[in-house]
DNA sequence: ATGAAAGCGCTAACAC
DNA sequence: GTGTTAGCGCTTTCAT
C-alpha cells in the first residue's frame, strides 16, 4: 500500500537501515547514498510509518492533553499554550476532550496510556474538585507516564500540580475594588466545591474580615460557570435590600451573564456596578464595557505545564506543586461606587 | 517495561493469541480462559499498545481533524460536533490545530498520514480560499486517505467538502431585515479572499439588486473576522453621511466589535442599528444584545463532516459536495429602523 | 560506512 | 477452540 522505508532501500540500491539512518540522522551515511535516498523520499512523498517508528523507539515525543471542554475559551487558550510549548521543544500533542464526562475521561487517560504518550497533561474535570475522587487518584497513580495537572490531586503520589494562585488572584481583584473605594463587594458564581473556587472564596472571606468588612453570606452566590449561572447569580444580588457595588466573577462567562442582568434592570457596568473576573479571555476583550480580569498568562501556563511533564518524563526531582502569580488585566468593567444619594 | 499481551498469555496459561482474541473478540474462546486472561487484564490494568494495534490491522479506526484556530469558537463547536460523530461511530479522533499557520497545515497533514489515520477533515485554513493554492492541492491529492472539508479545493479530485450553504445564510439575513423595513444594509468584515465570505458577498449584491436597492462600495467593509475588525468597519460606516441601518457581519466576533464602535458613538443596537451575525456561537448568546446570528447546526456539520469521511474511506461513492441549508437564530439585535426624524 | 538480523507488541492466517 | 507463525514498518545492535 503506502511507501515504506524497504521500498526507498530497494530503488536507492541501499539497505533499509541506510534510510533509516538517513531518517533519524542517528549515524553518519556516505553523502552520495544520503542524496539517492533523500530524493525518493521527496520523490514519494514518504512519511515514515510513525506507529512502527512508535513501536522501536523508547520514546514518542508526544504528550497527551486532556481539557475538561474546549469550547471553553479558557480551555482553548491553555490548550493552544500546551501545544505551542510543547512543539517548541519538539514534542507533537494529542488533544482530548473530555466534554465534562468523568467516563470520558477514564478512556482518554487509558487511549493516551495506549499510544504510548511520554506524558499527561489534563486541564479541568475530576482534576479540579476540591475532594479528590480516590478511585480516579488510584488510576492516575496506576499510569506509568508522568501526570501533570493545574489543580491538585489530593492522596496522588504520582500526580504532580502546575497552576495558578488563585487566592493572589483574589488579592488583586480585592485591592483593585478596595482602591476605588467599594466596601460592599460580592463574589459571584461557580461551586465551592470546585478547589479553585473554593481557594478563591476562602480568600474572599479573609481579605473581608482582614478589612473590617463584614462577611455577608448573601454577598455569595454560587450558581456554576456558565453565563445562565452569571444571570441568576446576579438576579439574586439584585434582589437585595442592601445590593453590593462590586462583584468578582469567578470567570469571564459569568461575568457576561452578570452584565446582561444588571442591564435587564436598567442598571449599567461600571456606573452602578462594578465587576472584575477571571480568566482574561477572548470574552473579556468582546464584551460591553471590557472586562477587568485576572489574568494567567496562558503561556508561562503553557510552558510550565509542558515543563514540569517533560523533566518528569527525564526523572528529574521537582516540587510536586508549583503556583504561577496572575496579574490584573484593567480594562472598564470598575470605576468608583456611585456615592449614596443623600 | 510495560505489560504485554505475552505477560498476560503466561500467567494465563495460554498463547498469545487467545489473549488477542479476547482483546478483539473476533473469535471464541472457551469461557473459563476468557474469565482468566480479563481478570489478569484487570489486575494489570492492561492497555493493549494502540501503536502495534495500528501496525498489524489495516485500519485504525482513527479520523485527524485539523482546525485553523481552536481559540475561535465557531471552530470550537464544530471540533466537539465531529468528535462527537466520530466516537458514536467507534472512531477516535486526532484534532490539531494550524494556528493559521500554512506550514503547520502541511506538518498537520503529513502527521496525519505518518500516524495512518482513515481520514483527514480540515476546517479552516488553505481550504478556506476563494483560490486554491495549488501546492496544497497537489499535497491533498497525494494522500492516500479521503479528505474532506468544509470548503472546496479547486482542482483537486481527491477532496469532497461538505459545508454551509452561505448564500442561503445570506438569503434568511437580508429577508429578515427587509421584513422589518431595512433599506440601507451594509455588509461588514471578513475578506474577499475567503471563499464563503466571497459568497455571502456575492449574495448580498444580487439580492440588493433583486429587491431593487443601490449597490453602495461604501457598504461592504472588508476587514477579517476579529474583534478588532468589527470595530474598526463599523467605525468607517458610521463616518459616512448616509449611514446604514442595519449590518450583516461575517461573524459573531465581528459583531461583537461592530457593537462596541457603536456604543462608542453614544448609539446602540438594535435602536440605532440593527445586526445579524454568522456562526451562533458562544459570543452571540453572551452579548448584549443577544445576537440574532445565522445557525450552522453544528450537530449536522459533524456529522455529515464525518460520516462522509467514513463513507470514502469504505470507497461508497458519494458527490464531491454537499451544502447544508442554514436557519436563522432570531435574537434580540433587530427592530424596525427608526423612523426618519422629518 | 553499511548490511543482516533481531525485536518492538499486536493481529490474523494457518494448522490441528 | 487454541497454539504456532508470519508479518506490520521501523530502529538498533552487531558484524564486517
Amino acid at each position: 500500500m503506502a511507501v515504506t522505508i524497504y521500498d526507498i532501500a530497494k530503488e536507492a540500491k541501499v539497505s533499509p537501515s541506510t534510510v533509516s539512518r538517513v531518517l533519524t540522522s542517528n549515524a553518519k551515511v556516505s553523502p552520495e547514498k544520503e542524496r539517492a535516498v533523500r530524493a525518493l523520499i521527496e520523490k514519494y512523498n514518504f512519511q515514515p510509518n510513525a506507529l512502527a517508528q512508535g513501536l522501536s523507539e523508547t520514546q514518542s515525543r508526544t504528550i497527551g492533553l486532556m481539557v475538561a471542554d474546549i469550547r471553553n475559551p479558557y480551555y482553548a487558550e491553555v490548550s493552544v499554550a500546551c501545544e505551542v510549548a510543547a512543539n517548541k521543544r519538539g514534542y507533537k500533542m494529542f488533544l482530548s476532550n473530555a466534554r465534562s464526562n468523568p467516563e470520558l475521561e477514564v478512556e482518554i487517560l487509558e487511549r493516551f496510556t495506549s499510544l504510548r504518550v511520554d506524558a499527561i497533561i489534563q486541564i479541568g474535570c475530576r482534576v479540579d474538585e476540591l475532594e479528590s475522587d480516590p478511585e480516579y487518584v488510584k488510576k492516575v497513580d496506576n499510569l506509568s507516564v508522568p501526570f501533570v495537572s493545574t489543580g491538585v490531586l489530593d492522596g496522588s503520589k504520582r500526580a504532580y500540580a502546575f497552576g495558578i494562585d488563585s487566592m493572589a488572584g483574589i488579592d488583586l481583584a480585592f485591592s483593585h475594588l478596595l482602591e476605588l473605594g467599594h466596601e460592599k463587594i460580592a463574589f459571584l458564581g461557580g461551586w465551592l466545591r470546585v478547589r479553585s473556587t473554593y481557594q478563591k472564596w476562602m480568600r474572599y472571606i479573609y481579605l473581608l474580615g482582614a478589612n473590617g468588612l463584614p462577611a455577608r453570606t448573601d454577598y455569595v452566590q454560587e450558581g456554576g460557570y456558565v453565563f445562565e449561572a452569571g444571570v441568576s447569580c446576579m438576579r439574586r444580588l439584585l434582589a437585595l435590600d442592601d445590593r453590593p457595588t462590586a462583584i468578582i466573577a469567578v470567570n469571564d462567562i459569568s461575568a457576561t451573564g452578570a452584565i446582561a442582568a444588571i442591564r435587564e434592570e436598567g442598571l449599567s457596568v461600571p456606573e452602578d456596578f462594578s465587576i472584575i473576573s477571571h480568566d482574561n479571555t477572548l470574552l473579556s476583550s468582546v464584551c460591553v464595557p471590557l472586562l477587568t480580569s485576572v489574568d494567567y498568562g496562558y503561556e508561562k501556563l503553557g510552558e510550565g505545564l509542558v515543563g514540569t511533564a517533560l523533566r518528569l518524563a527525564k526523572h528529574e526531582i521537582i516540587p510536586q506543586e508549583t503556583l504561577l502569580t496572575p496579574t490584573l488585566s484593567v480594562k472598564n468593567s470598575c470605576a468608583r461606587p456611585r456615592k449614596p444619594v443623600s
